[in-house]
DNA sequence: GGATAATCGAGACGGTACGTCTTGTCTTCGC
DNA sequence: GCGAAGACAAGACGTACCGTCTCGATTATCC
């Protein structure tokens, strides 16, 4: 449905310094970025409603065909936007000590999901998710799937550490780790501080017998 | 900014029979809930994209200016349908054990959110809050504001019982027991049956050493 | 179909001082030149196009309803404003000799038609009256048929007077003498001076053998 | 403003076969002919008040921004089609007889203007001429000089012949000759027969002093 | 003097058309 | 064959007026 990868690039050219205009041998590399750029941009200057084919494509100096040839949608290309974007680190810490891994990892994915750019972006597509099944689920598989991996490890080492039992219901106390966080940004609005973050590991730790290790 | 209430009836009829086709004196209530109703009809029909001022209008047998008179955009009218709609009964269980009150309760939201029409019109209404901060705000006080209070009486009704402490922070647990919810219906999407919800209460139970009672 | 009379005034007021706001026995006097005068002004200020009676309406401090009860549509009350202010003199001279008095008289007509604020209205009226046949009807008989008698009477004073004969085809003689002149007005748009009304003056006097006195 | 030359067409195909459906290279001409005729039909059917844009283009099956790309009004539409249409055979005759070329031609003419349909187009666009200066402009450059040229073509080249005298002041006579008919047409409404367009010929030929030939 | 009846201001109503905007498809041409 | 350019059909947007209506207040006249 949405394209998932970028064309091949010439065997051999090693993706480096090539510039084509787009011809026989492949899309414009040129092109995509702009396009991707420019959405973005768009985004953030003008709010979602601001993202319009017609102005990515004026902004990108792009044909309009040329982003429909590669995406299907503009919240396509925004999730695109993301991905390239959403190198954005949140690769959770390993200290060896989960509490500490989950506390540095909540405040950052807070950070992200409240502040950030590619948060917003971020929001958007969820916000599109609710009102059309079949991007919930491409999104899905795109998206969060590997967001959901990431908040799942600081849980699975600890689990491989020994500090958690082996039978977790791994799904659940990841919903409630960050369900929260994702309620108070996408519902309450309401600002998010270390307080809230380290509040919601603390109740994890309790939850499981951990003693509470001393705040940094 | 958006129609908050509706005009006053006639006072001593009761709002009961008087039709009124619009004039200095008041609107047309008549048009008013056929606007309610369609953009409902709509938006279960044909989702979201589908609702449009034009169809509304349409579909209502009204005039495309009746409805910018009294609202400013689709979602505003669809903020109000929802609050015409929402009787839909919410109103937590007083049975004199929070356990039971909350397990009743998160199943009903669960429910309400996952499953019933007014339900989806709340989602919309979320997802639009992402895109546009104006709206954001009006449907805080709108909407959410009294679904928050209905989220915390059943731990305020336990705190008044002694059951749990007085200086509990409130909209935090309230948070850890919702949060995970929403984040289910809003970003993950997975189903959610009593299972889920009887998890998080018996996670808040622990929490507080409470024991958990006996399942129904 | 419009309205031709005004209502009668109460006996004995002399239409004088009497202030009322409409009731049973007759329309506000107040609120019909109010209207008058707006659409007048109206005209003059924005063009036809600016005419609307809702712009006359709230111009004029009146009901719109006010506005139908008397009127059928915004032309009507062009003519009846162009009735209230066509005092403007174009009733002809009578100096006993036909050159004079026409020479007087189409320049006097040439004024009223392409410089005048009542000329403006007329031309409006005119324009209307090619789109819409039952509004020509109306119009002629409300305006252009005592237009065409003042017309006439030069003419028909000279016959009277011997100067012309009486079996003279006073409708063609006529046209030929104002034909040009409306020509210029409505269609070409030609700013018409002296020297052109006089040439029509004797060309005229040329074609019926008459000697073609000395211009002032 | 007005749209004044269709698209060149691509050299050397006569304008005959290529049907494109617009593109950066040129608009498409179907479109063009579909909204002239659909145009012209409305007019016809139902009146100046029957054409309009959204009229236009659902008959002409075409999208009102195909309209609103090429042409900024309605009458800016008409126009077109009246030049379209206006073939309308009405070059003069050119016997060697002034009288002969005249009679013929102001029969025509006053054929024309009183009955035809593009003679109804023509009525139109002056009526809207009265409303909208800018408008006068352009139709005068682009339908009235034209007309006022072919009407001085018979008086042009009788003064050629020598029947004529070399310094009449061509305008006036054209006006004095033509202005009648307009009138009539456009102000009084009357019909106009031969006898009436003959008389206006006979007017001239004595004013000149030259014999009324005999009526054919 | 109280009832009646027409006018008045106000403005909501169902509509039609406006002119603009965006979408997604298409065709043509240059590279 | 890709990409730029841009015309096209479709249709929603929000606005402006249309002509009708209902309301409550305001009078003159009549009973």
């Amino acid at each position: 449905m949405a394209s998932v990868t970028r064309a091949a690039e010439p065997s051999g050219t090693g993706g480096s310094g090539r510039r084509h205009h787009g011809n026989r041998h492949g899309r414009s590399e040129e092109a995509r970025l702009a396009i991707l750029e420019a959405a973005d941009d768009l985004l953030v200057e003008k709010g979602f409603a601001g993202v319009t084919m017609e102005g990515v494509a004026a902004r990108a100096g792009v044909a309009k065909q040329t982003i429909y040839r590669w995406w299907n949608t503009k919240t396509d290309v925004l999730m695109d936007t993301f991905l390239q974007d959403a190198t954005e680190d949140l690769t959770p810490l390993d200290s060896g000590d989960v509490a500490l891994d989950l506390r540095d990892y909540l405040r950052r994915l807070a950070c992200f999901l409240g502040e950030s750019a590619p948060g917003a972006v971020f929001k958007a597509l969820i916000a599109q998710a609710q009102h059309d099944q079949g991007f919930a689920q491409v999104f899905r598989s795109r998206c969060l799937d590997a967001q959901r991996r990431r908040d799942r490890l600081p849980l699975e080492r600890a689990v491989d550490r020994g500090q958690l039992p082996a039978d977790l219901d791994m799904a659940a106390e990841t919903d409630q780790l960050v369900g929260p966080l994702y309620y108070r940004v996408l519902v309450t609005g309401e600002p998010i501080g270390p307080e809230f973050t380290d509040g919601l590991v603390d109740a994890f730790l309790r939850r499981h017998g951990l003693t509470t290790p001393p705040r940094p």
